[in-house]
RNA sequence: GCCCCGGUAGCUCAGUUGGAUAGAGCACAAAAUUCCUAAUUUUGGGGUCAGAGGUUCGAAUCCUCUUCGGGGCACCA
């Protein structure tokens, strides 16, 4: 709807010989806003006022010319120019109906923009190390994710989600030796957890899906503790007590146990996530770099481009000739790789499999790591804008405003799962995207699992229930409904609410827009909740199911293009749309 | 010490990227149902936009400083 303003004001532009610049359509349609104020016309520009000063006019009375030279147009009733030179326009209703009409027919409910096809997108988060399930911060990484995808796809861009598996490293070493050490302990064996170990019960539950049963003469238990105390050097002590383990059990099999452990954990990351609606085109292997030779690739032509240096031992990275504030260690002095060389290889295989922007959803204690990565990104030869990092907060529950403990060395934090059973899906994925990504959440726990008004979810789903029940009754009563009929005696609905609802539901494909531009799944949600609440109060005011048909069909279309649009909206934010409550 | 995010009504938060008189929900006070789902609606009070300076026609929004809260500054991931 925006577009016929934004087309008008084009128009009028054009016009000006001084004013006729570079401008293209995205500058004119940044200018436009909803009036907040319906005593300042429907939509608003203030494009006078920002040209003004590069014009050295005075804005009421460029507005003005501007306004002499927009053409006739039979959208708009009349243009004002107001205040310090705002243009204000009103629109006639008829341009409310057209939005509706579109609406109610089969075709998407919003345009999407042509353009944005071209852009290849690749959306990666959640990427959680494969080390134990999902914890509620997983959750809104996944709720953040899987929503801004939608939205992107819905407003036109090709977008693909994907899930890089740590499944390389130290941490999965360690993750198979506390499975060992648990399978040890089964068979009475002395051995304690080491402290660096995973402590969790899930380690309990692998090894029992595991079973495996050692030899009596493989496993020395003298021959694999360390000679070190644990409480002293934690590190050293679990990584000793996997080298010894390696070659007491053999490598081949420490890796088939790791390997089953993985497995295990990856199927339940996929299956939390798969229940909580939130699925990945790809899931992507840190091993396979390795294994397919990238990584080495990478390095040499780092090493060619003069990228690489060596130091105490170690091989490093000039990240600070790239923005960095310091240069990062790829090859540490026990010949292992770090994490961030596999990133940097990880990158640019993003970039060399055809994406055009790689947006990468991470932790907000992750932001340090930003720097480094575009500066591998500009090193491999690409353009380290092409990267956009989108940060999510911390998450807090609040149970009755008592803060929830939550700590992940003990093993007993919360994880996705008993959260998904104690709120369920729908309320989880509207609280966790409910807050902007750059605020701290809390979650209230009690607010998320109540039936009342007050929880939004229900609110919502509410009025779209609601709708669904109207439609019951339409056929209960064995009234007919004419959608032709409904369209064509909008004109009827000339009431405050009803007026106030059309023009809600004219905002769908803004909002949208906007909540795509923003990265910002949080606007479509607030959306939805003033679009519901503009419904229920219409729908306390007025009857829809009267006795003259055409306002009674023109009352329908209304309500199924309401809908229509909550239940898009929720779908893309991973929230169902019940017809009965 | 350096870097990132945040501070808006009693509480939880929006604020369309610099616009006109700063908005919701909850809580509080009062009202509405012979009628399509009361899981609803209507009305009301409530603000030094953390503080101070600056930029300009115009600042919650941009810049500088101060302050408070969270996070980060590895040959961990």
């Amino acid at each position: 709807m925006k577009k016929i303003i934004v087309k008008a004001l084009h128009a009028g532009i054009k016009k000006l010989p001084k004013i006729n610049k570079a401008y293209d359509l995205s500058f004119f349609s940044e200018t436009i806003e909803r009036t907040r104020d319906s005593s300042h016309g429907d939509f608003t520009s203030n494009i006078a006022l920002r040209l003004a000063k590069s014009l050295k006019k005075n804005p009421r009375e460029l507005a003005n010319e501007i306004f002499d030279c927009i053409p006739k147009n039979n959208s708009i009733k009349k243009i004002e120019v107001a205040g310090p030179g705002f243009m204000n326009f009103y629109l006639y209703d008829s341009a409310y109906h057209t939005e509706i009409e579109r609406i109610l027919s089969n075709k998407d409910l919003i345009e999407k923009n042509k353009d944005f096809k071209k852009h290849k997108l690749l959306l990666e988060f959640v990427s959680a190390n494969p080390t134990g399930p999902l914890h509620i911060g997983h959750g809104r990484h996944a709720a953040f994710g899987a929503s801004l995808r939608n939205i992107l796809e819905a407003v036109g861009y090709d977008v693909k989600s994907e899930y890089y598996v740590n499944d390389s490293g130290r941490q999965m070493d360690i993750l198979c030796i506390s499975v060992i050490i648990h399978l040890l302990q089964r068979e009475n064996q002395r051995v304690s957890m080491p402290l660096a170990g995973y402590q969790g019960q899930y380690i309990k539950t692998i090894s029992l899906a595991i079973d495996h049963k050692f030899n009596e003469d493989e496993i020395k238990i003298k021959e694999l503790i360390p000679k070190i105390d644990d409480r002293d050097n934690q590190d050293q002590y679990i990584d000793c007590l996997i080298e010894n383990t390696k070659r007491l059990i053999s490598a081949k099999k420490f890796n088939q146990i790791k390997k089953q452990s993985l497995d295990l954990i990856k199927k339940d990351i996929q299956d939390d996530l798969s229940e909580f609606g939130v699925l990945f085109d790809s899931w992507f292997s840190e091993e396979s770099l390795d294994r397919n030779g990238e990584i080495d690739k990478a390095l040499k032509s780092l090493m060619k481009k003069n990228y690489l240096y060596e130091q105490d031992g170690a091989t490093w990275f000039k990240a600070t000739d790239l923005g960095d504030e310091k240069d990062r260690v790829v090859i540490r002095k026990n010949q292992n790789k770090t994490y961030f060389t596999s990133d940097i290889v990880y990158h640019h295989n993003k970039k060399e499999r055809g994406f055009d922007t790689l947006i990468d959803i991470l932790g907000s204690d992750h932001h340090g790591y930003i720097a480094r990565v575009k500066a591998g990104l500009e090193a491999m030869g690409h353009n380290s804008d092409d990267l956009d990092v989108q940060l999510v907060q911390f998450v807090s529950l609040y149970e009755n405003g008592v803060k929830q403990a939550m700590s992940t060395r003990s093993g007993e934090f919360i994880t996705l799962r008993q959260l998904r059973e104690e709120v369920g899906n729908d309320a989880a994925r509207f609280f966790y995207i409910m807050r902007s990504n750059e605020q701290h959440l809390d979650f209230d726990l009690a607010l998320a699992k109540s039936k009342t008004s007050e929880n939004p979810v229900y609110y919502i789903q509410y009025a779209h229930a609601r709708i669904a029940s109207v439609i019951n009754q339409l056929n209960e009563k064995s009234l007919k409904y004419d959608q032709k009929n409904g369209i064509s005696n909008l004109k009827l609905l000339t009431s405050e609410k009803e007026r106030q609802l059309m023009v809600s539901i004219s905002r769908f494909s803004e909002i949208l827009f906007l909540s795509a531009k923003n990265k910002a799944p949080h606007s479509l949600a607030q959306y939805l909740r003033d679009l519901a609440n503009d419904f229920h109060s219409y729908y306390n005011e007025s009857i829809i199911l009267i006795d003259d048909h055409a306002l009674r069909d023109a009352r329908v279309s209304l309500a199924i293009s309401t809908k229509k649009v909550i239940s898009m909206g929720l779908s893309l934010l991973g929230v169902s749309s019940p017809s009965s409550m």
